[in-house]
DNA sequence: CCGATATGAGACATCAATGTCTCATCTGCG
DNA sequence: CGCAGATGAGACATTGATGTCTCATATCGG
C-alpha cells in the first residue's frame, strides 16, 4: 500500500517545509515562493506538490500557528491559579509562536472579506476568557476590556517580536518586557 | 507665471490627493494605484503624475506621517509636567495619525535594505527621550527600557487602530485603552 | 536488477499591477 | 475667441510572481 508510506513520508517533510517558510517569511513576509523553496531546500515544483499555492501555504501556516497557540494556551493552564500568573506561563509559552503570529497578524487583513479560520475566534475566547477571570477576581482593573486586552496582547507579542529580529531588544527579555508592560504598565508601583 | 500658480495648485491637489489614499490604505494595505486613484476621484494618469509610482507614494505617506507624529509631538509638549501626562497629551493628539502608522508599521517591512527615512530616528528619539524623562524623575519603572516601550507603544497604537477599523472596540475609547494600558498595566491598583 | 514514486530543473502560459504613452477634452486666462 | 496647461480615458509594453507542464534523474523497496 504506497499511499500509507507516500501518506507518511509527505507529511514530515511538509512539516519541515511548513517550518522553513514560517522561519523565512518571519524575517521577510514578501519572500518568494522560490526563496520559500529554497530555504527549504527544495524546488519550487516540489513545493507546489505540497501546497497547491502562496495562498494554501500561508493557510497552512495559519493552521501551524492556531495549533501552536494552543498548544502554548494549553501548556499555560489559564484556568488556574491567579490570572496575572496565567498570562505570565501563556507569555512564555507562546514566545516560541510570536514570529509566526506577527507574520499572520499582518497577513490578515489581506483576507478581508474572505473567511477567518475559526480557530481564531476559538483563542481570542479563550484569552479574553483568562482576562474576564482576572477581573472577576479582583486581579486586573475592570475599565479595560477583555477583548482589548486580547487585542493588545497580540500587538504586543508582535511588536515584541518585531524589536527583537530587528534587533532593538535582547530576545532574552521578550517574555519580561512583554508581561510587564502587559499586567504592571510602564508607571512605578509604590509598593515595590 | 504659470509655474507659480501651478505649484500652488498642485500643492493643493496633492495633499488631498495623499489624504485620500491615507484614508484608503489605512483600511486595505494591498489597494491598487487605480484605487487609489479612484478614492482621490482623480484618473491614475494624474495620480501618477502627482507621484512617480506606488514606491512614491508610500514614501509620501511616509513623510506625512512623520510631520503629523512630530506636529503631535510638540503640541503634547512631552518636556513639560509629569511624564505620564505628557504620554496621555501625546497619544491624544497622535491617535488621528494611528491609522496611516499602522499601515506604515507592516508596510516598513517591504523598505528592508533601503535607508529609512530619517525622520522615524528623530520621533524614535523623542519617544524614547520621554520615557527616560520619566524613569529618572521616578515616574517610570526602570526595567523596561526606553527603546521597548517607544516599541510597545507604536505596536498598541497599531493594535488599537485595526481593532477600532475592526469594530472590535469603540473609538472613542482609544486613547484610554492605550494610555491606561501602557501606564498602568491590566493589574489593578490597590490604591485606586 | 526493476519498477514505481518522488524530485529537480526548466520551459511555458497566465495574470495582475505597474509605468508609459497618446490623444481628445476641459478649464481658466488673456 | 484662442491658447496653454491640466485632466481623463484608454491603449500598450513591461515586469514579477505564479501555476502548470514535461522530462530526466535519483531513490527506495521488492
Amino acid at each position: 500500500m504506497s499511499h500509507l508510506r507516500y501518506g507518511c513520508l509527505m507529511a514530515v517533510d511538509r512539516d519541515h517545509v511548513l517550518r522553513s517558510a514560517a522561519a523565512l517569511l518571519t524575517r521577510k513576509s514578501t519572500a518568494t515562493m522560490d526563496e520559500v523553496a529554497k530555504a527549504a531546500g527544495i524546488s519550487r515544483a516540489t513545493l507546489h506538490r505540497h501546497f497547491a499555492g502562496r495562498d494554501a501555504l500561508v493557510r497552512a501556516l495559519e493552521a501551524l500557528c492556531i495549533a501552536e497557540c494552543e498548544a502554548a494556551l494549553d501548556r499555560a493552564r489559564p484556568d488556574e491559579g491567579g490570572a496575572g500568573d496565567a498570562v505570565r506561563r501563556l507569555v512564555r509559552e507562546i514566545e516560541s509562536a510570536a514570529g509566526l503570529l506577527a507574520f499572520l497578524y499582518s497577513e490578515n487583513q489581506l483576507f478581508e472579506g474572505e473567511q477567518q479560520n475559526e480557530g481564531w475566534a476559538r483563542i481570542d475566547a479563550r484569552l479574553a476568557a483568562l482576562f474576564r477571570r482576572g477581573q472577576e477576581n479582583g486581579e486586573f482593573r475592570i475599565d479595560l476590556s477583555p477583548v482589548w486586552l486580547t487585542e493588545a496582547l497580540y500587538g504586543l507579542l508582535a511588536s515584541g517580536a518585531w524589536a527583537v529580529s530587528e534587533g532593538r531588544v535582547a530576545r532574552n527579555d521578550f517574555t519580561h518586557m512583554i508581561v510587564e508592560l502587559l499586567l504592571g504598565g510602564a508607571t512605578r508601583r509604590e509598593g515595590s
